[in-house]
DNA sequence: TCTCGAAAGTAAACCGGTTTGACAATGAGG
DNA sequence: CCTCATTGTCAAACCGGTTTACTTTCGAGA
């Protein structure tokens, strides 16, 4: 025989399975003895609810999804999504809300793991890398499945919205970088499908006011070298450069080293997303810290409360942070700007 | 009114419920012709299966589990979980097999976790961050709960267990190390009551014959700092530091250079597990690939031969490497100049 | 003493699928 | 021409819970 049913403990307190289903949830009272009884049946044959039965017959999955349209090879790379999945998983546990995951590489698959979503593996979903117009936000608008969308989306009308001032930051930094006398100051992008991507580069565009040294990567460590070595073999090379992540950022790094140049002295550097080894490399690289675990915990806490059914809203989380390190020379000398040899 | 069901695609096609599933399904002959009215039925009301009323029928989640016993702050900075993570994707993916994770810090949290699966959240576990003797292997067994252990494990008749030998690599290490003249060669391991911890220092011992220099840390960058502290305060201080993984390498790395020691020339550093930024600092560090996206691939690829009823089976990886880099002083990847030469 | 309401429980419907047993119609074999 | 196997479909049971409607019992108030 299986695992025991309710029925089994019925049976075996003697009642029907109605008094056991309420003894445990509490709907309907129950008398001191019988209870006592039940929950000592219970005990003795260790059950615990079927989560699969209780969620037909509540429609309540007590699971929130998250279907990743990254690629498994990018994901493994990146430094934002384990501490964003912590802290969605610290808002979770003590609810005992499970967290569905789901990679989708194709649209069609993608759309699948929606709909198998919202047929019951999940209550809800939090959307990640928001595009600019996002066939997903209407598309889930359609499948009425809740939604927290994580970045900035303009007509969050229906769904609650996580943002964070990614703008703000890069502005400082570029500021700074202007103060230090760098006049030729590059930034290499993510994609710029993506909203984040978007708001950063054009934060760096609003400063600098041209977008002659604006090159777009994918944020993968091969792009964060090729641009830079585009960037350097330029006629008039630039002094500083500002990465979309810190990935990118370091590869970048390495590979002005390579080619003799010294940092900061000869070229500032720059990422985003504060890697938790950025600090410790040599020299300490200089980034905006994002706090994505609070991003995730909050994320959830609000998609929780949106299943719950109250009306969503948009919150904006002041999180994103400067950290001035070695490698735009935030403790050293300002440059002396050289073009190439 | 919500999602259409079965019922609402039976009778728009003028069939039963039964007639409906069989044609989905193939487990009964069904004519081309209502065959046919069914598909278009189903395509016209935009009907796809509950996964949850399916999964009650036919005992069957499609879904395979992961219970994390993890800190989600450890998660969260940590290089294996997230490659990991997307291996197992990788398998699961095509297969439309969903991936579900929970937390959880206590002892009866993580019981309740694993009873939830076992219940109908998941087919099956993966199991990780094994102990010596752990309490979940007879846990799972008494729950009949497939399982795919990772690591070594003894006594592993019941599960299926994929390994990698972790010890030919740091054997291979310290080897180097003792052949470049280095008498003093310390270990900053993990916590000892993980297997694979273990396994690492133990492969430490076996070549050093001494305990003098072993230290255990617990994978944080805070232990590593501290820990290297202690031993570079001895009165013989060590040569090299051989750590458990390259988050402690890198946070020891970067202390020892504050004390003003050279690396390699002073100290040879060398981690474990080669994080994606490990070749990119300076000096590049030494470290052991571990290829933890494969390691997921094929966990997940045999608990869905598990689930399916296949007799389990014990897999040895070969996917341990060691990459020498600049930060044990000998490099087969060419050296970054020195600023300031 | 009679009535009424709350308390404690039961029986059955329901959630949305799958699966099994029954049965009519068809066609092949003897 | 009769039998038997096969094909295509239906009706109902089932998975393991929750929820609703209904019954019985008991005590308090009039």
């Amino acid at each position: 025989m299986g695992r025991p049913t309710i029925g089994d403990v019925a049976s075996a307190a003697g009642v029907t399975k109605a008094t056991v289903s309420h003894a445990f949830s509490g709907k309907r009272p129950i008398s001191p003895a019988t209870k006592a009884r039940i929950v000592a049946a219970a005990e003795e044959l260790n059950w615990v609810p079927s989560s699969l039965a209780r969620a037909l017959a509540t429609r309540r999955a007590n699971a929130i999804g998250i279907v990743l349209a990254r690629d498994p090879e990018i994901l493994a790379s990146d430094a934002f999504f384990p501490a964003f999945i912590a802290g969605v998983e610290a808002a979770l546990a003590p609810r005992e809300v499970a967290l569905v995951l789901q990679v989708a590489s194709t649209r069609a698959g993608e759309e699948r793991a929606y709909r198998a979503m919202a047929q019951g593996r999940a209550d809800g979903v939090v959307v990640l890398d928001l595009h600019a117009a996002d066939w997903r936000v209407p598309f889930l608008e359609e499948l009425g499945l809740p939604a927290v969308l994580l970045g900035a989306y303009e007509d969050a009308s229906t769904f609650s919205c996580v943002r964070t001032d990614d703008a703000a930051p890069v502005r400082e930094l570029v500021d700074h970088l202007l103060a230090q006398g760098h006049t030729r100051i590059a930034h290499v992008s993510g994609p710029m499908g993506y909203v984040h991507s978007r708001v950063r580069a054009s934060a760096y565009l609003e400063r600098t006011g041209s977008d002659e040294l604006l090159r777009q990567g994918d944020f993968t460590a091969r792009t964060g070298r090729d641009l830079t070595a585009e960037l350097l073999d330029l006629p008039e090379r630039p002094t500083a450069i500002v990465y979309a992540n810190d990935t990118m950022a370091i590869a970048g790094l390495s590979y002005a080293r390579s080619r003799g140049l010294r940092i900061p002295e000869d070229l500032a550097v720059a990422g985003f997303d504060d890697d938790h080894l950025s600090a410790h490399l040599s020299p300490p690289l200089t980034s905006v810290s994002t706090d994505p675990r609070r991003r995730g915990e909050v994320a959830a806490e609000q998609l929780l409360l949106d299943i719950s059914g109250r009306p969503p809203r948009s919150i904006t989380l002041d999180c994103t942070r400067l950290r001035l390190r070695d490698s735009t020379g935030a403790s050293t000398e300002p440059p002396h700007p050289r073009s190439n040899a």
